[in-house]
RNA sequence: GCCCCGGUAGCUCAACUGGACAGAGCAUCGCCCUUCUAAGGCGAGGGUUACAGGUUCGAGCCCUGUCCGGGGUACCA
């Protein structure tokens, strides 16, 4: 917070100086610096103006410094800026009153991080997972989940009224596939393995290799598909029971990784209610949509959009009349942002592992309150890079409706693939390629809860070296926070559009750049506290000017910048700015730590002051990692 | 073919959205535990930011072209 106080004094100071000395308006950056060794702030003003004034950037910084901000420093007492220097580079370099910026900063601590009103209580939807019901997640899976929890937890702590939604494709080819291995196949239903898995490794890998034998199979799949959408078919009846067996068995899965959600959307009931129909005539009103009827046409008899994105057609329903994917996803897109009524009841699903009530969509609505999901202000769609032409689609037919194109936003991410070494590794043939994607067809994947146990197994391990006569009950808690952090950080520290590339042996290492490095660093500092023999003080300004070391002001300058890094991370919907900004905080505190001693230093006011700057470095990293889903350990 | 994304140290990735000398982790090699947890810290080596032009006071970032890799372009999702 205190931080952007600063930039923000330097920003209007400079934008009087504009006016003062009569310069043109100019854009100007108020940024951090390469390198804290520069100065705290610094802005490249002098450069944007020397275009215009046709003189030297330094001779421009110079001018600046000598009329405006030497008499500036000098009246302002309370100014949050110590000092300034014009460099000869051309840029004008801030140094921070450190006092007041550690004084600013400790206060915090006195009211644990108050939250930040962003959202203003805007309603938002995120809808994340969604993952077929007939499989287990794998780790590609892992980084839609983890990216969307992170998104609702970010936008849930900056004040959005934010509800998570899964939609659940219970009616699509896929299930259709495990329908087929159980009731064509007659694979049995009894298994020994967790449900999810044995459906994904086992079923449907099956009945896509028979498939290429068997092409009648493949004919059984369609007509399972019709049947399913004929909502009191056996075949249906049949499928919501498979469907949701698998479903509890994800959503184990998700809760597992601390995941949690707000409504189970069921794909079926979109087709079933009159959701469906309400948005067909919409298009078909606004001329969206046609019945191809042109017998050169290869979509003779499919009901299309026209001129989806780039002119060309593409297919809502089939010529046998039952629905694609993109059929469905347009009136859920639809309801979300509330251009059509909400036709659903809704109905307890269950308790989540966080107490908290997940309800599902159900076809009768009679005599129920509505929760209120649809009709919001920002619909957020979590989902892999590939979709995006259909989810450009869907913008462009919602936008034909008339919605605001800000309304719906497509939250894309690159897929993970798996390194060749980890390809290796399980026994899949890449032919000299870097990596491999995974595929559920091919039972090519690393599975979610195998890589959780894999990393809790080894952080148990770690955990029962350093502390051999923990009991049990700890050892398993403690081990499974940091299997969940190390496998969260992975998912979020990379850039979107960044395929991740997963290595397994790299992905069970708990040092360096990782979740659990976070959580250690946490773990140490509240030992301190823990050890302390004094209460702990609030900040005054006699304490604060205490504080000055090389490790002490770093430390207390990456605290201050916690709300900046949340503000990106709230306006881009980037969870990785969290992620990197515990990670930088983390690195500062360790250092210090290092070098600065708390409790063994000799002068009772520093170790006061350390031990407040200590325990706002807990209260900071404890909320940024809570925003990613880590447990805050207080010891490990 | 057309469209989208990527190419930065041996490997995996950053770089505050055009600013100062391109930074971390892993791996390799050194050093630091009678001192608040060594899941840590310090140091060393490692770079023509794929390539060629261009715009700019300034380019890893923007523009054009080329090369390489991935994805999309289904009556699959």
């Amino acid at each position: 917070m205190t931080f952007k106080f600063l930039i923000n004094e330097i920003t209007s100071l400079l934008n009087d100086m504009i006016n003062e000395l009569n310069y043109p308006n100019v854009d100007f950056s108020v940024d951090e610096p390469p390198r804290s060794d520069l100065c705290d702030v610094y802005s490249n003003i002098a450069f944007q103006l020397s275009r215009k004034l046709k003189k030297k950037p330094f001779d421009i910084a110079r001018e600046i410094y000598e009329k405006i901000i030497k008499s500036y420093l000098q009246t302002k007492k309370d100014s949050m800026i110590s000092s300034v220097e014009a460099h000869p580079a051309g840029y004008l370099n801030f140094r921070a009153n450190y006092t007041k910026l550690t004084y600013e900063t400790l206060l915090m601590n006195k009211f644990e991080q108050g939250m930040p009103d962003i959202g203003k209580n805007k309603h938002v939807l995120i809808e994340h997972t969604s993952v077929n019901p007939n499989k287990a997640l794998h780790v590609g899976h892992i980084r839609n989940v983890v990216l969307g929890d992170c998104v609702y937890r970010i936008l849930q702590y900056t004040n959005h009224n934010a509800y998570v939604l899964n939609y659940v494709d219970d009616s699509g080819l896929q299930v259709a596939d495990i329908i087929v291995g159980f009731k064509f196949v007659n694979l049995p239903m009894q298994t020994d393995k967790k449900f999810d898995h044995y459906c994904g490794d086992d079923v449907y890998v099956k009945v896509n290799e028979m498939y290429k034998q068997n092409t009648s199979l493949v004919e059984n799949s369609r007509y399972v598909l019709r049947e399913i959408e004929k909502s009191d078919s056996e075949i249906a009846k049949f499928a919501k029971e498979l469907t949701t067996k698998v479903l509890n068995e994800q959503l184990k899965t998700c809760w597992r990784l601390k995941v949690r959600y707000d409504c189970l959307n069921f794909e079926s009931q979109i087709i079933q209610s009159r959701l469906w129909e309400n948005v067909l005539q919409a298009m078909k009103k606004k001329e969206i949509v046609k019945v191809e009827n042109n017998s050169e046409s290869k979509h003779l008899g499919c009901l299309v959009i026209q001129g989806g994105l780039d002119g060309e057609e593409k297919v809502l329903l089939r010529s046998d009349g039952t629905a694609t994917y993109i059929a469905k996803d347009i009136p859920y897109a639809a309801w979300k942002i509330g251009l059509v009524e909400d036709p659903f009841g809704y109905y307890k699903y269950t308790t989540q592992f966080d107490k908290t009530t997940l309800l599902a969509t159900k076809l009768d609505s009679r005599n129920e309150s509505n929760p209120g999901f649809h009709a919001a202000d920002l619909a957020i769609t979590v989902i892999d890079a590939r979709q995006s032409r259909l989810q450009n689609i869907i913008s462009k037919v919602l936008y034909m409706l008339g919605a605001s194109l800000l309304r719906y936003v497509h939250l894309s991410y690159e897929v993970v693939t798996l390194s060749s070494d980890t390809a290796k590794m399980l026994d899949i043939s890449i032919d000299n390629k870097q990596s491999a994607h995974m595929s559920g067809r091919k039972g090519i994947y690393v599975n979610a809860d195998n890589l959780l146990d894999m990393l809790h197994k080894i952080a148990y391990e770690a955990a029962k070296l350093r502390n051999p006569d923990a009991d049990n009950i700890w050892l398993e808690r403690v081990a499974e926070s940091i299997a969940i952090a190390a496998i969260r950080y992975s998912m979020i520290k990379q850039d979107l559009d960044k395929t991740i590339t997963f290595d397994i042996k790299e992905s069970l290492n708990l040092e360096g750049d990782t979740g659990p490095y976070l959580q250690y660093s946490h773990a140490r500092a509240c030992r301190i506290i823990e050890k302390s023999m004094y209460p702990l003080m609030t900040i005054d300004h006699d304490l604060a000017s205490t504080l000055k070391t090389k490790h002490e002001i770093a430390l207390i300058k990456e605290i201050s910048k916690f709300e900046m890094h949340l503000e990106d991370a709230t306006f881009n919907l980037s969870p990785k700015s969290i992620a990197r900004y515990a990670y930088s905080l983390a690195t500062q505190f360790n250092a210090f730590y290092e070098k600065v001693p708390v409790l063994h230093e000799e002068n009772i006011e520093v170790s006061k002051a350390r031990l407040i700057l200590v325990n706002t470095f807990i209260i900071v990293m404890k909320t940024s990692l809570n925003l990613i889903g880590i447990d805050a350990l207080e010891k490990m």
